[in-house]
RNA sequence: UGCCCGAUGGUGUAACGGUAGCACAACAGACUCUGAAUCUGUUUGUCUAGGUUCAAAUCCUAGUCGGGCAACCA
């Protein structure tokens, strides 16, 4: 599907709906869309799945996408969460230039409209108990009763409803209602609260208002203000589209189109507010941009990057199927993207020393490494080599399994840049077995790791010179849950049962100096170990921290 | 048990009455100074039953299964 002046839409069922709104000019060819959150929590990436889709859909068909805020509710809402928003949709990459709104710029419209609708006769003051209000409206299977404030003359509930403003009544004394159908097959139908009385202090109107319009009320009008043409939404409101076309109707009011698909579902995590929210405020993690998280502002911290996220959020589409996402496709789209950017560089995580018995006490030199071999653009530098090294602990079995292509007693194995060397022995600790040192030998003639003689060696590890290596801490990152669908759960149990205590694991490593140059920000490959990120926020200048966005792919077994 | 929505390999998605394709995952092989990357190949799919049609994943009917809806939340 495309139009002349986008060659190049992507098809998915909304993008085919607005292609047929302007081949039928419903909408006169414009596109208008917005992003519209509640500033009652941080960004997820099941937000980004809606931001890329509202904002994409804007730049394929040369429309505008505004950034509006949902914020009827001063409960629940705060000025931190609309900094946090606004924070990142800019960091994925997104523009609303001029486009920035809030519900509560249009409170006056708002109210307007519901003396406008109280005067037509489609919304009245109610006064019955929360409790009578449930009675009356019956269960999905059962018809509604009407209230008896349903027939209140006009009059008295534009007073009423004044008063409710004034500050004159108390929370839930009254609330107005739309007159419509409490025998509606759709509860939504069945005369819905569209205002109440709330006496909270609004972060951005203050105590200006007494009364707040409801989610279903003050949504469609805003949509309508800023002459919205397709409304996008998440399949919950599938039931509420009655609702937004009915008051708009009634108020005869410009009526742009809600579209509902399905949101995302990632394996491994959750992606609730209420749950982030609780996991953040319950400390099973350290903020809201704890990197563990699936927050926008957490897998900016554990260094994914924003098109890495634009690419995941192109490739698993847009429909009404509630489905669950394998979480491997954002990783792969992390690696694709950072195999062919980061710089590669060598650091041990769990380091045993490994001494060269034939290599001169006082010597050393320096191997050239190359950065990227997907991009020899990017150069070499020079790392240290040494008589003591570190290397993997994990690439030395004194028995080795069968496959194993490593470090072993009699076996050889390549330095990666250095030498071919020759494991000759290993030291244990008499107490707890454990091995403190390997011994090897190394063979000049394989100097920078080649093999003059023609031998293949299959095994080549990567290593630090002891000497000249740094400690520097480094967060291994692991995936939050220990289940697929963390969610799905007996009755009655609690969702953080599921939660991975191995999620994070804080270890020293030795690293190359190279690495100690990088600055705050960078991304590297650690090779053979994964891609890591150097967090912003506790690295220090010479005293980087390392954060794993994610390991390599691993056909041997699970690497660390 | 009322209403609304949905169902294509393990996962996500395409096919808009005419050869079921793509990506991830998995597995196998090639290559490799990263057990990475790259390349090649393989396995696995139209929920069920009827109907319409020369032809159905696609249209119709019924069923099954899954999700949503009964905040003065969004």
């Amino acid at each position: 599907m495309t139009t002349p002046e986008t060659p190049e839409v992507p098809a998915d069922f909304i993008r085919d709906m607005i292609v047929e709104h302007n081949t039928s000019g419903r909408f006169g060819g414009r596109v208008v869309t917005r992003f519209p959150p509640e500033p009652n929590g941080y960004l997820h990436i099941g937000h980004a799945k809606s931001i890329c889709l509202n904002f994409g859909i804007a730049a394929d068909f040369v429309g505008r996408c505004h950034l509006r805020f949902d914020d009827t509710n001063p409960e629940k809402e705060e000025q931190e969460y609309v900094d946090s928003i606004i924070d990142a949709v800019r960091w994925l990459g997104f523009d609303w230039g001029s486009h920035l709104y809030y519900a509560s710029d249009y409170y006056g419209r708002i109210y307007d409209c519901a003396i406008e609708l109280i005067k037509r006769g489609k919304a009245y003051v109610c006064s019955l108990t929360t409790e009578e209000f449930k009675e009356y409206r019956g269960v999905p299977s059962r018809p509604g009763r009407e209230s008896p404030s349903r027939n209140r003359p006009i009059a008295e509930s534009l007073d009423l409803f004044t008063r409710m403003q004034a500050g004159e009544f108390a929370e839930g004394q009254y609330v107005l209602r739309a007159k419509i159908d409490m025998a509606s097959p759709n509860v939504h139908l069945r005369d819905p609260v569209i205002y109440r009385i709330k006496k909270e202090s609004h972060h951005r109107t203050g105590t200006q208002w007494r009364v707040y319009p409801m989610y279903d009320f003050a949504h469609c009008i805003s949509d309508s203000i800023e002459q919205i043409t397709h409304s996008i939404c998440t399949l919950e409101f599938e039931v509420h589209r009655p609702l937004y076309d009915w008051l708009l109707e009634a108020l005869d009011l410009y009526r742009p189109q809600q579209i509902e698909f399905a949101r995302l579902n990632l394996t491994y995590t959750v992606l609730s507010k209420r749950k982030l929210l609780e996991l953040v405020r319950d400390h099973h993690v350290s903020g809201w941009d704890d990197p563990r998280l699936p927050t926008l502002a957490g897998l900016r911290r554990r260094g994914y990057t924003p098109t890495s996220i634009r690419h995941f959020c192109k490739r698993i589409g847009v429909t009404k199927f509630d489905g669950y996402t394998d979480v491997a496709l954002l990783e792969f789209c992390v690696r694709e993207e950072l195999n062919r950017d980061a710089p590669r560089v060598m650091a041990v995580l769990d380091p045993i020393r490994l001494v060269i018995e034939n290599y001169p006490e006082e010597q050393q030199e320096t191997f050239e490494a190359v950065n990227n071999p997907e991009n020899t653009a990017q150069g070499t530098h020079l790392t240290p080599f040494s008589k003591v090294l570190y290397i993997e602990r994990e690439d030395f079995q004194t028995d080795p399994a069968a496959k194993f292509f490593r470090l072993a007693p009699g076996r050889e194995v390549r330095l990666r840049y250095a030498y071919i060397v020759k494991c000759t022995g290993f030291s244990r600790d008499a107490a707890t077995g454990q091995i403190t040192e390997i011994r090897c030998t190394y063979d000049p003639a394989t100097r920078g790791g080649n093999t003059p003689d023609g031998r293949k060696i299959k095994g080549t590890i990567h290593w630090v010179s002891a000497a000249h290596a740094t400690p520097c801490e480094v967060r291994l990152y692991d995936r939050l849950f220990t289940h697929e669908r963390p969610e799905d759960l007996p009755e009655g149990v609690d969702f953080k049962v599921n939660l991975n205590s191995a999620a994070l694991e804080i270890i020293k490593a030795q690293v190359e100096p190279e690495l100690v140059r990088l600055e705050g920000g960078a991304r590297v490959q650690f090779e053979r170990k994964g891609y890591f990120y150097i967090d912003p926020v506790d690295s220090r200048p010479g005293a980087p921290v390392f954060n794993r966005i994610v390991t390599l792919r691993d056909s041997f077994g699970k690497n660390l």
